[in-house]
DNA sequence: TGTTTAATTCATATTTTTATAATATTATAT
DNA sequence: ATATAATATTATAAAAATATGAATTAAACA
């Protein structure tokens, strides 16, 4: 644990890169399975300009990924490290609920 | 995975809460067990007020949580998930390079 | 009581994020 | 060549986070 520090910032920018409601909602929709940004956009109901730069921050952070068909572009969850989060953060914001 | 959108606000609150290089300076140093403020000080070498900030933000999130000992303040973590979200930023920040 | 130490709170300027609107790009279809 | 659909980019305004300095509290002790 002590050399984290040694990689605080990019961490950070990491963790940075997850910690917003929009964001948390479309990496919940990719977690799914790929989809294209017409798809998030309606499932998340948010404006296609702000979903463009949730999904251009995510990219160049590297946590997500996509490929072209045609016009579409289908979005995916490349980082490991992310679904890993999304899973604690599911095991302790979701799954405790159930138990109790 | 599919209602960690439900707690969104939550999970992306807790998330911003960790999301900054000096809090994750913060929480390293927390990880190796309780310190009080100036130790803080002189490891992370951030100003005083400024850790006082951070701290205040942690301890609001219910990440942190300190006990008084005469007129010195120990900090330590509290929350589970931190120490969760912790152990996987330094298996995939750090111990991936030691393999390597 | 007055002073010192440990730390917090408050005010404010700066920086970073975010949202929104307008415009642009890219690929397909006519 | 033009129109349309899917998405990105750019500009900018608004909101949130951060750093810094000054003032404040709280505990210990002379």
């Amino acid at each position: 644990m002590l050399e984290v520090k040694d990689r605080a910032n990019e961490a950070a920018n990491f963790l940075k890169g997850l910690a917003s409601p929009h964001r948390l909602l479309i990496l919940c929709e990719l977690a799914e399975g790929e989809k294209n940004v017409s798809q998030l956009i309606e499932k998340t109901k948010m404006p296609q300009t702000s979903m463009s730069q949730h999904l251009n921050k995510l990219k160049s952070e590297g946590i997500v990924t996509y490929r072209r068909d045609h016009r579409t572009l289908y979005y995916s969850i490349q980082d490991e490290v992310a679904l890993e989060i999304m899973q604690v953060l599911y095991n302790n914001f979701c799954k405790k609920d159930e138990e109790q």
